[in-house]
DNA sequence: GATGAATGAGTCTTCATTCAT
DNA sequence: CATGAATGAAGACTCATTCAT
């Protein structure tokens, strides 16, 4: 299914991309079936098969693109900064507001989670996250600024806490990314205990 | 769909919702067939349209059972407890220990998200969570030992952290909930800053 | 796929099972829609896949059902007789007969023999009936009855023999099997040569 | 579809033929596509229907082929011969050698049996080899080489053993041509009956 | 001559649900 | 209560064929 595609095909493959990511999104990927996301570009069935092995396949295929994609946004962000603290804080701004322009992928990601054959993609991606995370976390430990705990733990806990904001805040209350994101990171930083040690106050 | 059950008919009813639980986890919703399910118990497709009004009503029933039951427990723990801030741990922990117990109910939850139709339902159960968690937090606020930060990201941020938490460790890596609690209350309480101001002490 | 059926049930698997069998032959397996056989017997789709995994597998019970009949048939025609001539005459005699009354195995035979994933369930038909012939003409051999060749291009001789004329005089030209038989059996046993030495004048 | 063809083309079209046909005899008639067989030769779609009306009438073209091949096979083989049963005997040789060299064909024609659309174009091509052995068997019969049976008869018996012999011995199990021959020149000549007469002493 | 793209009827198969017994 | 049987809409996918470029 490597085909050679010109510049029409590539199009056609996107918008295929695009339409399916969108109706999985709203309607969950069993719902949705071949010919309707088929019917929404208004072409023959043959042509979903011209583009893509099959169903499962084409799901599989957006949600790398997606992590792909917010990766790199993230990694953009943090780039050419040296404090592990502000690269903390950057990588959790930027996947808000990256999570803000893609509500769909939630969803996908949610659902790719309940079905065996999709979590080694999901893992995959995840794995790449919290190695990410960590590497952060450990350099902040060295220096001091971040307490001695299993970094594993914490990378978790900031994805995990990171993660459902975005669904309440962004997506279900609409609240503007840098505001959950502010939040988000005082949390992190210093949990709920009271006694603020005045940290945070960036951007 | 009320029907007046025999007791042999309540276990009956019974091994059909638990068999469906560990398939709709193991599986999926919709990779589960009815078919499967009814073998799976070696009955006919009778009994199961006999118990339920169908597939969709079953999967609802267990999702209001298992957030009804791990309600149950988390008011349990804290029942008699003042300390608001020990409230949070007790709830964490309770339900760090419900899900270990009940592995299977975290994909449900993950699935149910995906479909607009369960929506509702599992709204309804996260709300409830979310409130019992809003109370201890506005208490500690009150008593000073909650930062004053808005209630409800608190709620969702111990939410979040938690359920990931449960995932990683519980489920996938088998660490004893009780461990996992400890960090996870260290992390909600006093987030990755370093700087202990001497928090908890675990039970 | 083993299900147990009652008397009902085993009639509607007869029914497809024939009906499938008709239409093969006279359609070809590629050409015959599953639902073609549904319709034939004006039943749901569901039918079919109630009593098979699917149409191949329904294909190569077919066969293996009519290999077994063949076989029965040939066995009891040849009961208690000793001369291995005679016996090879009765086996060929009642192929013919079988084989007019069973005008669709041949076709059905014929082309389970251009799809590899159908020659295992044919060929292991085939061992069987080679084997049974062999047996014959060994006796033959050592009692000085048949010359001495290898029984094996004996055996696959008189199958291709009988197969030819069973398709070309009783298939095609309604030739009574019984007066096929005769000519077959003089060619088996005597070849084309003139010089008859005074063999067949059976029945 | 009778285009006039430049060298290139007549080049492109007996690769398309050669490529279909042995794909056809690997794989069966409808489970090898069109695309499965531009793609074999690394061409478009396009090319086939340019050289072809369609899968169809590509399939008719190889069997007139191969059947016209295997005739003037056989006449070169016999030419200038005159004894009858030289004639049958070298007209085996040949179709030995041949369909040792010709292994496709043989599961080629036995699909072709089992659809009615193909079976005229079959059929053609067999009463002409049918036609060709009577009149040997008939010259047999006159000056008392072969006995008086129905030529009809003994030319299918012929064919059918001939045919069987190929399959198993020269495809199945790589017997050389010549040997396989040499037994079906001798059971055809004097049947299975001890008492040889003398008949064959191979070439 | 040749290609990639598109078509869409048709294929096999699944499955929630119903029902006679 | 329970079963085996039946339904049929719907699903994913295939493929011979056509066509604009």
């Amino acid at each position: 299914m490597n085909r050679r595609l010109t510049s029409r095909g590539k199009e056609r493959r996107r918008q295929l991309l695009d339409f399916a990511t969108q109706r999985f999104a709203e309607n969950g990927y069993h719902p949705t079936s071949v010919a309707e996301i088929v019917q929404g570009l208004g072409v023959g069935k043959g042509v979903f098969y011209w583009y893509f092995d099959g169903k499962e396949q084409l799901f599989l295929e957006i949600l790398r693109e997606a992590q792909q994609d917010l990766r790199r946004t993230q990694q953009k962000a943090i780039e050419g900064v040296d404090d592990p603290i502000r690269r903390v804080e950057l990588g959790i701004r930027s996947t808000m507001a990256w999570s803000s322009d893609h509500a769909e992928y939630y969803k996908l990601t949610q659902f790719a989670m309940t079905e065996e054959r999709f979590v080694p993609a999901l893992r995959k991606g995840q794995d790449v996250a919290v190695k990410d995370i960590i590497r952060h976390v450990e350099d902040g430990i060295r220096c001091g600024a971040i307490r001695d705990t299993d970094p594993l733990y914490i990378a978790h806990s900031i994805l995990g806490l990171t993660t459902q904001l975005v669904r309440v805040f962004i997506h279900e209350r609409n609240v503007p990314p840098a505001e959950v994101a502010e939040e988000a990171i005082a949390l992190v930083l210093d949990g709920i205990h009271a006694g603020d040690r005045s940290s945070v106050t960036s951007s």
